[in-house]
DNA sequence: TAAATGAGTGCAATCGTTTGCGTAGCTCGT
DNA sequence: ACGAGCTACGCAAACGATTGCACTCATTTA
């Protein structure tokens, strides 16, 4: 600016005022100078603006915080989040928390320097203290939460609808002719399991089933699904079937029940949780519920960037479900 | 500052002095602006810290570019630039380019004005122009591509060994027995694509085998696959091997496979190359090159760091290669 | 003809830090 | 007793932009 200011023979608040197209530069020389401006391809500095700014505008950066990264269901969050706020003028700066309380602090406390507009965040499994949330609301940075929320914190939050997922696919299963249907969850401390749990317990009630203990158990993951199905199948009253909390912990079982000679779907029918990548690869391809990551992370966006620009209040925490769908393939019976 | 200037009776010029530790101030004020400087948590304010030194020092942000995000290389790739940029003090902002050339310029020119301290790229498969990566180096932005480099550039780079990986991976079908190998490769106009198709070939050629036009094609993804390789195992004098340029491509190849009743490894083997989520999913299990994406992701912010801090020579294009590894699973045979 | 109006500019402060330079006050040597 | 030298600090400019206020003319109005 300073350079077209002297070569243009004005003064630098001249030309801020042309560049913004004040009307109180005379028509001639905001063409002049914008002109001027083009053609030498000048471009403000944002640190510049910033700077000047920073008591009333927030920055366009949203910063966001994943466990990890190379994870599914967090890629298709962290799409959906890239894609709503590029479209809205935001960038985002991202970072993962390796699941453990300390980085996510940490992260924290770096977003807060560097500015971000506001936090989008899944808290890591290690994190019990929130502490460091509460710091970053009162320092007027607004929080929003995804899929594993914040239970002690009335914050923003989207969720997929676990419960009703749940419930969905588990009458499906019931509806294919299923009995005894046994369920792989996480531990009961999150919300989500406990959400997918109740799901599962429902939809047995309403179909008239009893909740057998004996076929509910504590896994989330594929090594432990193949330690553990084993001795399951291999019980006088064995499962006909198996709801898990994602697709990794059914493919799990998906391989035992296989190995151990039991036809899929025909025998024993397998539903999960996600719809990954992984749910169309094995053999027969996995019925699963339809987890929406990218849809959760437009609506994170979305919050996150209603909140900063003052379209929604700081007051009220907004709440957004979304929808899950349920995806029938091969390792269920058809009706 | 200028609080804490006020409150203890000095000047902000001492105050920012006591804080960088500077020796000029008495040790008694140092430590008592220190101290209260503690307590009211008072931080630098970045966005002043950088306009200050605008002219001399870069931003600690790095962007990076990647064609989409939901994808499991490109994830892996991530998780490595994050890794080793968080562990140097460096955060990331991240941005799509949906495989669009005009997508991938706009997000140069954003990434421009917010003053990155350099980019690392995967081009868009659309990108024939190179003026905007030009445009960054001239605005003194350094650049490394990865997976995906940009031909016409003389730019620093990190890519997997495909030569090597094809090589050896065509080497142990043959040794394990295979006689007729089919490949599946990517459009020659990508350089990833030529050096796996000549590693293919040169493996045939060291074994003494000949290359048969007739098995080689061009196919990248599991639909085309499905569509292209029912043909290929009806003709009279059908592969028994095929090498597919992903593992998404060889997952498509091993389920017509088996659907046309051929068994998997005894007659037909398979192998691919990533080894993402996938390989471990499929039955039976892929056997497939190793891409190491998050040792790519680490390399290429190692070298974009070492560009920015000046370890590195800005004159001379560091060129890395990361070695894959040959995962031998269940679609070929043992030896 | 003097005063009021208003369009078009420039000055200077500001955002929060850093830093070159100047200087007050003290000690010390001669 | 006076200048040199040192320590410990403050002043003010700078980074690149924005903006309230004052100012200068030319034009209109009474």
């Amino acid at each position: 600016m300073k350079d077209i200011a002297r070569e243009l023979g004005v003064s630098v608040a001249t030309v801020s005022r042309a560049l913004s197209d004040s009307p109180s530069i005379s028509r001639e020389r905001r063409q002049a100078i914008q002109q001027y401006a083009r053609e030498h391809n000048y471009f403000p500095n944002v640190i510049a603006e910033q700077l000047r700014h920073s008591r009333r505008n927030p920055s366009h950066a949203i910063g966001v915080i994943v466990p990890e990264l190379v994870h599914y269901y967090f890629s298709s969050i962290l799409d959906g989040i890239e894609s709503e706020a590029s479209a809205r003028g935001y960038h985002i700066i991202v970072a993962k928390s390796n699941e453990s309380y300390e980085r996510e602090v940490q992260i924290c406390e770096a977003m807060l320097k560097n500015k971000v507009c506001g936090i989008i965040v899944s808290q890591a499994k290690d994190t019990e203290q929130y502490d460091h949330f509460l710091h970053l609301e009162s320092c007027g940075v607004p929080l929003v939460f995804y899929d594993r929320i914040c239970p002690a914190l009335n914050a923003s939050r989207v969720v997929v609808d676990d419960y009703m997922g749940t419930m969905n696919a588990v009458s499906h299963l019931i509806e294919t002719g299923c009995k005894r249907i046994a369920f792989y969850g996480a531990p009961m401390n999150m919300v989500i399991a406990k959400n997918r749990f109740n799901g599962y317990r429902d939809s047995l009630y309403k179909h008239g089933l009893e909740l057998d203990e004996g076929l509910v158990r504590i896994c989330d993951n594929r090594a432990d699904a193949e330690r553990i199905t084993p001795a399951m199948m291999r019980q006088a009253n064995r499962p006909d079937a198996f709801f898990a909390v994602n697709d990794e912990t059914a493919i799990g079982i998906l391989s035992v029940v296989k190995r151990l000679g039991f036809s899929v779907p025909d025998e024993v029918s397998i539903c999960g949780f996600t719809n990954g990548f992984r749910a169309t690869v094995c053999d027969p391809m996995l019925t699963t519920v339809e987890q929406r990551g990218t849809q959760v992370g437009k609506e994170a966006a979305d919050i996150l960037i209603g909140l900063v620009e003052g379209t929604l209040s700081r007051d009220h925490a907004e709440k957004r479900i979304v929808k899950t769908r349920l995806v029938v393939r091969g390792t269920t019976r058809h009706l």
